[in-house]
DNA sequence: ACCTATTCATAATA
DNA sequence: TTATTATGAATAGGT
C-alpha cells in the first residue's frame, strides 16, 4: 500500500525508518484493538522502536500480565513463573475447597440450630430432628455424668472435712490433757527462788 | 476493507467471528513480522482465539521471554514478582482465615451433635442443651406446618379428582343421550338410495 | 502533519 | 477450510 511496493528488508534511511515505524506501529495497534473487539480475543502486544522506546497493547479485561501468564501456562515451556503459577493454582483450589466446606458447614449449622429450615423436606426434617435428639441425649447424659462426679466429689470432700474436724477435736483434747499435766507439774515444782537456791553457793 | 464497512463491535455470528478471527490474526501476524523487519523493531505478540487457542509472534533475535522481560524491566511499574507476592500474601491470609472458621465451626458442630463434649463445663452444656432444644422445637414446628400444608393439598387434590369424576360422568351421560338422538334421526331419515332419488331426473 | 496514488487486507460469497 | 473478488483501509512517498 502506498505509492510503491516496499521490499521486505530493513529500511536503511533512518528518517524513513522512523516514519514508517510510527505509521505501522499505529496500524498494528489499531488492528490488535479491532481484533480483540470484533472477535472477542485476548491480545498482548509489545513493541520496541529501533530507538528503544516501548509501546504496548493489551485487550482490556485482561492486563498484559494475565495474558502473558496464560500464554506461559498454555504454551510456554516450564519456567519458574510457570511453576509459581501452578502453585498459585494450587492455593486457589485450596481456597475454593475451604470455601465450599465453610458453606456446607454453615448450612448444616443453620439446620442444626433451626435458623434456616427452608429447602429441607419433611424427610430431612425428621432426620435432623433425630440427630438433634441424639445430641440432646448425649449432652443430657454428659451433664448427668458430670453431676454424678460432682456429687461424689462433694461427698468425699464432706467426709474429709468431717475427718478433719474429728482429728481436730482429738488434737484439742490431747492438747488440753497435756496442758493439765503441765499444770500439775508446775504445781509440784519449786518456786523460782527455791530453784535458784539449788545452785547458790551458800555465802556462809 | 472488504465488501462492506464493519462496525467496531463483537461479531455475534459465531462462524463469521471465527472466520474473521482467522483472517485478521494472519493479517496482524504478518504486520508484526513486516514491522520488525522493515524497522528493526522488537515485537512480542500473543493472541488467544475466542475458543482459547493461542497464537504468537516474537521478532526473531529475541525470544518472547526476553522481550517480555525487557518490557517488564523498562515499562512494568510494580514488577510482577511484587504483585504476585502481595497476592500470595493475600491468599495465604485468606486460607488461614478460612481454616480458622472451619475449625470453629467443626467444634461447634461436634458440640451440637454431642460428638465431643469434653472441654465443656456444666454451664456450657446447659446452654448447648437449651440451644438444641430450641432447634428441635423449630424443626418440630416446621415439620408440623409442612404436614398441615401437605394434608390440605392432598384434600384439595382429592376434591378436584371427585369434581373431575362427576364432570366425566355428566359428559358420558350427555354423550349417550346425544347418540340416542342421532340414532333416532337415522331411523327416521330416508335410505341413501331414497335420498339420491330425490335428485334424480326421472329418465322417463 | 497532511495528501493521495497505490497497494493491501479482508467481508461477503461460494 | 480455501479461493475469489469487490471494496474499504493502510500507507509510501511527496509536500
Amino acid at each position: 500500500m502506498g505509492r510503491g511496493k516496499v521490499e521486505l528488508k530493513r529500511i536503511e534511511n533512518k528518517t524513513n525508518r522512523q516514519v514508517t515505524f510510527s505509521k505501522r506501529k499505529n496500524g498494528i495497534l489499531k488492528k490488535a484493538f479491532e481484533l480483540s473487539v470484533l472477535c472477542d480475543a485476548e491480545i498482548a502486544l509489545v513493541i520496541f522502536s529501533p530507538s528503544g522506546k516501548a509501546y504496548h497493547y493489551a485487550s482490556d479485561h485482561h492486563t498484559m500480565d494475565k495474558i502473558i501468564a496464560r500464554y506461559r501456562r498454555e504454551v510456554g515451556q516450564l519456567n519458574s513463573a510457570d511453576q509459581r503459577s501452578r502453585l498459585v493454582q494450587l492455593w486457589k483450589s485450596e481456597i475454593e475447597k475451604l470455601e465450599r466446606s465453610v458453606e456446607t458447614m454453615e448450612a448444616r449449622l443453620r439446620h442444626l440450630t433451626g435458623e434456616d429450615l427452608s429447602s429441607l423436606s419433611i424427610k430431612d426434617l425428621k432426620k435432623l430432628e433425630r440427630q438433634l435428639k441424639i445430641g440432646v441425649e448425649r449432652i443430657r447424659s454428659k451433664k448427668h455424668d458430670d453431676l454424678v462426679v460432682y456429687t461424689i466429689q462433694k461427698r468425699l470432700i464432706a467426709e474429709r472435712i468431717n475427718e478433719l474436724k474429728t482429728r481436730q477435736k482429738e488434737l484439742q483434747e490431747e492438747s488440753s490433757r497435756l496442758k493439765k499435766i503441765i499444770k500439775m507439774y508446775d504445781e509440784m515444782a519449786p518456786t523460782e527462788a527455791e530453784e535458784q537456791c539449788l545452785w547458790c553457793i551458800p555465802t556462809n
